[in-house]
DNA sequence: CTGTTTCTGTGTTGATCGTTACATAAATCA
DNA sequence: TGATTTATGTAACGATCAACACAGAAACAG
């Protein structure tokens, strides 16, 4: 039913994921709608009936993006038997993925625009509202431990969960600057070692 | 000798810290010249005359960021007599300024410009320089309580710094996306839990 | 006073921004 | 076949970008 009229020549969800690596790579208002024809090989006309608008392309490439890159990360929150090894393991992925070379370093959710700006408020409110899905994410599986008898039961797992989130954006910029897989996993080693004492008895 | 010619007539720092909050609340791409303008209260002609041009101008608003805004953050470092207190008044400052609802949220050295652009390649520069010395700073802190015998000898000082820092920038994220001065002490509390750990004896 | 120097306001430069008319091409439907 | 529908390429839209030419204004030195 859909097959009527001159059909597209190009792949759309290969366009989507070149426009999301240059969103990726260079930020939401960094990236011209000249920079997204040129990598998406297609003229603007193309761009703007696939897509409708740079702002829409924005929003499916952030969906796209966490459908197709954060899975494996966000993954090992659930993969694990415990909270301690789930956050670990979540971590050590994100320090592994945030310094891929062959890809942007860091994240997009959390760099793609940080500066509320007159024509990105929708972006910044999308990918606010994402980074709050994701410390939601962290609070449940850390509920979780407590309700398993894993953590204790005035365990503050939205303070916990702050911090690790905190940690995985800090990650981000470290990664912008070049910091190899070996430094991220510094910081790790350091959010690892505050586990150690949250979860101990002597927690407040 | 320079009193040659038509006078100045406005406050050249003045109009430069209207500029370095502006820079602050939109980072650099997302602040225009005309943005510039109108809150320096200034013509064009006259900004370029006494600043060069808009990359200039953000190098020089940085430079008066650091001394201006950065400086109590920092000197947390030197004042206290321990380095654990030092790390977390240093964290408690940072908790405490990034979420000021009177000026904008986060840090401009960590949010300014994260995305190398071609025509922003010595502003990135810049503020990776200087994020770089900050990094330096926190790790001659530390090393310094090793001199002092308040550290243990084989403790790693450069891993540790690492991770103090990254938590600092996620914090400017965090602020960013309107934490409250609590939710970041929470960060705090979570990055000093790592400091029992590290500084302990149980420690790698 | 005249001449020099520097700043200020108006207006504009070419380039680029996101977006879209318009005509043409390629498919399906009747 | 002809009519309809959708995509494509060329070209351009008004707006905004960073930066500047130019002339007039306000200080100095002589």
């Amino acid at each position: 039913m859909s097959e009527r009229g001159r059909p597209r020549t190009f792949d759309r969800t290969a366009a989507l994921r070149r426009a999301m690596e240059l969103f990726w790579a260079k930020g939401y208002e960094g990236t011209s709608i000249a920079d997204l024809t040129a990598a998406m090989g297609i003229n603007s006309p193309s761009l703007y009936a696939a897509f409708g608008s740079k702002e829409a392309l924005f929003l499916e490439a952030t969906e796209y993006y966490t459908h197709a890159e954060g899975t494996e990360i966000w993954a090992a929150l659930d993969e694990a038997s415990t909270a301690c090894l789930a956050i670990e393991n979540f971590l050590r992925r994100t320090a592994k993925a945030y310094s891929q070379t062959d890809r942007p370093q860091g994240c997009l959710i959390a760099l793609g625009a940080l500066h509320q700006d007159s024509s990105s408020g929708a972006i910044c409110a999308d990918l606010r509202r994402r980074r709050a899905e994701n410390l939601t994410a962290l609070c449940k599986r850390l509920e979780r431990a407590v309700a398993e008898g894993e953590l204790p039961a005035n365990f503050d797992c939205r303070t916990a969960a702050t911090f690790f989130a905190t940690v995985q954006h800090g990650m981000s910029i470290q990664a912008r600057d070049g910091a190899s897989c070996t430094a991220l996993m510094a910081t790790v080693a350091g959010a690892m070692a505050a586990w150690k004492t949250m979860a101990g008895t002597d927690s407040a």
